[in-house]
RNA sequence: GGGGUAGUGGUCUAGCUUGGUAUGAUACGUGCUUUGGGAGCAUGAGGUCGUCGGUUCAAAUCCGAUCUACCCCA
């Protein structure tokens, strides 16, 4: 038996998707702790390849990377009373150390907040130490109840948060633009559809002033948060006394933002790209963008495999992340074996190209095969790349499109993004979640013109929600 | 939160009803022959049957608990 993809995306997406992460070997699920998983080499190296965009982008905007210890204590969890009663029944907690119960209970971090803000209190001293810009990569951990699933709803979560500190509330919504357009950068190079949706009052982070979600819909249907943002005013600078002196000596509480993403990014990738076959990755996320598969000849091996790696040479040059497959196996079983783990372009070798001073392409996202000149083969092969991004971007982009629907009525609803009149009241807001059994996802951050009505009350409204069943 | 299904070499699996020496495939190692969509032959190695406890002369098999995975419902 090969490593076939026996489920079909389309017929069971959930099953196609455990099937996927285990096979193309991005993780093990085979560790013995519910919702910790193994990273193996490939999908590190992917996760890897994402965290480091991150830090790009992150530094290019002078955030500054931090890395806070993983215990935070009992007391120090406790200051800001939201927050607490949002996290409090999802932590891991540290009550012995060696043999001996600890005085003060300590805490794995759920989210940083409560370890990185006492110490903020010590860094800020004036205006001249504002805005404070930081940020880390770091696991976190969440007692999750529900189901457990590779990269969407783990206990050990691999996180990236930014946090920062602003003089004021006009300084701070700058920082939640600016993580805007940090977002959409990003998301571009992961080729990831996504929509940015203000949470409801009842639905915003645990301490937040107002939460900012940022969704994308898988192609089962389902909406998946892939990160958030949040804009918190003093909610957390007040009981973790984080303060500065200002140009006329008053002392004033900084206002304060976050932004936090995961390995969701993962299983965004995996899922809205990935077919039948295996993965599909973009080209900017690939570890291995062109993987070159020489097709040996019996007794022409040596010739055969010399062009081959003076092409993995030349590729190398022009910056392009590429592979040689030399394994003794026959050619076949390598097409499938890199299909499966989702490399973008490969490249056909062999005899009968050689004679015609060609290589032979095949793109993973379409499967289109197609002759180029040997002599042009690194800029053909950067040029396909780039084509390849486009259009993975923009297919997604698409399918995104066509699985949002504006209703009218909360009556047999499609499996898919809705788009409604919502006149604002909460509860309006909890009667459509409760009759549609969905989850109301937010009203969206950009405007999209909208005059209607309540789709609960029947009152006019300007107002938009988006809900759907998540992940 | 409620309910259900399952766990046997790396992977998939037979055996379980009716307790008695562990089945097959695949992957893996070695050798030869092969190579444009999953190669063939030969040979070799690999398992305290998830874990803990109980029943029994004897447990993969029966009973209980637990862990893990997956599914359905809220």
């Amino acid at each position: 038996m090969f490593l076939d993809i026996v489920m079909k995306k389309a017929e069971d997406f959930s099953e196609w998707y455990n099937e996927i992460v285990e096979k193309a070997n991005l993780t093990d699920k085979r560790y013995p702790v519910k919702g910790m998983n193994v990273w193996t080499p490939y999908g590190w190296k992917i996760m890897q390849a994402i965290d480091s965009d991150i830090r790009r982008e992150f530094d290019a905007t002078n955030h500054q990377e931090v890395c806070f210890p993983l215990l935070i204590p009992e007391d120090q969890f406790a200051k800001e009373k939201e927050h607490i009663k949002g996290f409090d029944s999802e932590v891991f907690w540290v009550t012995h150390a060696g043999l001996n119960p600890l005085d003060v209970k300590l805490l794995l971090r759920p989210t940083s907040e409560t370890a990185m803000y006492p110490m903020f209190a010590l860094w800020v001293r004036s205006h001249a130490d504002l805005p404070l810009k930081t940020y880390q990569i770091v696991n976190t951990f969440r007692y999750e109840t529900k189901q457990t699933r590779a990269f969407i709803r783990v206990r050990e979560i691999h996180f990236f948060e930014s946090h920062t500190c602003h003089v004021d509330f006009e300084d701070a919504e700058r920082q939640v633009k600016e993580d805007f357009d940090v977002l959409s950068k990003l998301a571009e190079k992961w080729c990831i559809p996504y929509k940015l949706l203000k949470r409801t009052d009842w639905d915003k982070f645990p301490g937040a002033f107002y939460t900012v979600g940022v969704d994308t819909l898988l192609p089962s249907g389902r909406s998946l948060q892939l990160g958030s943002i949040h804009e918190y005013k003093e909610n957390f600078s007040r009981p973790y006394e984080i303060k500065y002196e200002d140009e006329k000596g008053e002392h004033r509480y900084v206002h304060q933002t976050t932004f936090g993403m995961s390995e969701r990014l993962v299983g965004a990738i995996v899922a809205i790209h990935g077919d039948d076959k295996g993965l599909v990755l973009p080209p900017a996320v690939a570890t291995v963008q062109a993987v070159i598969i020489p097709v040996l000849a019996k007794g022409e091996t040596e010739k055969v495999s010399k062009a081959a790696r003076e092409l993995y040479d030349e590729l190398k040059q022009a910056g392009v992340k590429v592979h040689i497959d030399e394994r003794d196996v026959r050619p076949g079983a390598k097409y499938y074996d890199w299909e499966l783990k989702g490399v973008p372009l490969r490249l056909e070798l062999g005899l009968r190209d050689m004679e015609k001073g060609k290589v032979t392409f095949v793109r993973r996202d379409t499967g289109a095969k197609s002759l180029h000149d040997r002599q042009n083969a690194s800029n053909e092969v950067r040029s396909m790349l780039e084509l390849i991004q486009v259009e993975m971007l923009a297919r997604a982009q698409k399918e995104m499109d066509e699985g949002t629907v504006t209703v009218d009525s909360l009556d047999g609803l499609p499996e898919k993004l809705l788009r409604m009149g919502w006149c604002g009241e909460e509860r309006c807001g909890r009667e459509i979640e409760t009759r549609s059994d969905r989850n109301i996802l937010g009203t969206p951050i950009e405007d999209e013109h909208f005059d209607g009505m309540c789709i609960s009350c029947g009152r006019p409204t300007k107002t938009l929600v988006y809900i759907a069943r998540s992940m």
